[in-house]
RNA sequence: AGAGGAGUGGCAGAGUGGUCGAAUGCACUGGUCUUGAAAACCAGCGUGCCGCAAGGUACCGGGGGUUCGAAUCCCUCCUCCUCUGCCA
């Protein structure tokens, strides 16, 4: 969530900023959250005051009891039960106050940067950066649906029978493939000094929070209700809240970190006809790739990771295209996103197969997640985090783009990784 | 899962009702000394909120309670350790 003390002191700007994004009730909501805002100032200095004079009053009964003085003592004691009852009060009024503030600041996303693009629709997001050209591609070139049952490597109806839609089976050298690239990008990654983990991929309600899926994404995550736990729709929320809570030496920055896992959506609403075979699915394996910096260097950050992913695509031979989200498209919690493009030459269009975002200090606000500066005060770090890569729509790129006669020709980075340069 | 034990500052570890935000040691930061380093010595050294500041206030795993007063007593949840059971 956004700072406080930003909302308070630069009032215009942020609701500016916000307008980026067409959020609607910036201006009434930040009236409100400054007046709660200064009702828990007063409500709390009121408090201090009472638990002040309830403290001195409990020190001299202290002494008193001691030097035998029952009675002065026992005096004492009424005056201070009733600044008790008061100080329970005020600390009530207290909490619901605070409580109402967080509610609200929840509802406000985070503002873009100056250079994100002004625009309401995916339409009015800025290409950046083409690279490649379309393949050209044989006359009975065909979707990745039909050639994934032509070649029988992934079987949705055993999904469907086994778990549901959306959650595939992967066989055969459809598998061995998917390993490979997962193997692949992780090697890729440690070579760029992301130390790698490997997180639980169920979090808890207090992790949600710390990344901003919930409140904001509550209903697109699966929930196990037993434990109160979710699956993660992201590598991104666990690897993120390793730090939440956490003060890093400065020397520790940037810390970096890639992880495998797969990710969890429930994809509430957005199902369609416009969503077949491996372009929306609710279980999906990804690469995510994360870093923690000082806020003087997230922007370098995160051109580097914008680079480092398109490198990714230039080894895989795909022809992609980078995208500068406008002001309207940014996801909650993201300050810039910049989303890179597969062409998917079959279903002649453009598939999202990364999204490299700064968020800058707005998660490390919720995780409580800062550093401590030159001067020795404590200012929150920013946090950056990107696919590298999410492997589905990857699959149908290379699908589509190298079917052949033949069969289809496996990109020669990943060939040492799969042990074959052919599916058919 | 059952029985027992335990959770205190970056770490180790005192503290079992009052003056304790918390001894001590280590680590860390600054300084003295030194050609430099080490050692030694001196000083500093948790976090949030309110306040220009002085200062006030809260926090000893989380939440609730008893009491004039709680790190200390009670309830509850979580986590860890030991034993038993079960299981990749």
């Amino acid at each position: 969530m956004l700072e406080l003390n930003r909302i308070r002191n630069n009032r215009e700007s942020v609701v500016k900023a916000l307008e980026k994004r067409r959020f609607a009730d910036a201006q009434n909501l930040i009236a409100s959250i400054i007046q709660l805002d200064d009702d828990r100032k007063t409500t709390q200095g009121k408090n201090d005051e009472v638990l002040s004079e309830a403290n001195s009053l409990s020190k001299e009964i202290g002494a008193l009891m001691k030097s035998g003085q029952k009675d002065e003592a026992n005096k004492i004691k009424d005056k201070s039960a009733a600044l008790k009852a008061e100080s329970k009060d005020l600390s009530e009024k207290l909490s619901t106050i605070e409580e109402e503030l967080k509610q609200l600041l929840y509802k406000i996303p985070n503002t873009p940067n100056s250079d994100v693009p002004d625009g309401a629709t995916p339409d009015d997001n800025a290409v950046v950066y083409e690279h490649g050209i379309s393949p050209k591609l044989g006359a009975g070139a065909v979707p990745h649906w039909e050639l994934i049952k032509k070649y029988d490597i992934i079987d949705f109806e055993l999904g469907n029978k086994v778990t549901g839609a959306g959650f595939p089976f992967y066989k055969g050298k459809g598998a061995r493939l998917q390993r490979a690239m997962v193997n692949f990008f992780l090697d890729e990654a440690v070579k760029m000094g992301y130390v790698e983990v490997q997180p639980p991929i169920m979090i808890n309600e207090d992790s949600g929070y710390g990344t901003g899926q919930l409140p904001d994404k509550d209903g697109q995550m699966y929930h196990i209700t037993q434990e109160n736990y979710f699956l993660i729709p992201t590598a991104e929320v666990p690897i993120t809240n390793m730090y939440r809570d956490v003060i890093v030496d400065p020397r520790q920055l940037p810390i970096k970190h890639v992880g495998f896992t797969p990710c969890f959506r429930r994809e509430a609403g957005s199902w369609g006809a416009h969503v077949r075979g491996l372009n929306r699915l609710h279980q999906f394996d990804k690469v995510e790739i994360v870093q923690v910096q000082h806020p003087d260097n997230s922007y370098d950050a995160l051109k580097d990771m914008c680079a480092y992913v398109q490198g990714l695509l230039e080894k895989l031979g795909l022809q992609y295209r980078v995208l500068n989200l406008c002001g309207g498209d940014l996801g909650f919690t993201a300050a810039q996103t910049f989303d890179m493009e597969v062409y998917s030459a079959a279903q002649e269009k453009w598939l999202e197969v990364s999204s490299v975002s700064n968020f800058e200090t707005y998660q490390a606000n919720r995780l409580k997640l800062r550093f401590k500066d030159e001067n020795k005060k404590t200012q929150l770090c920013h946090t950056l985090n990107g696919s590298a890569l999410a492997l589905p729509r990857i699959l149908a790129a290379i699908l589509e783009n190298n079917q052949t006669e033949e069969g289809i020709k496996i990109p020669e980075v990943l060939v040492p990784y799969t042990g074959f340069d052919m599916i058919n």
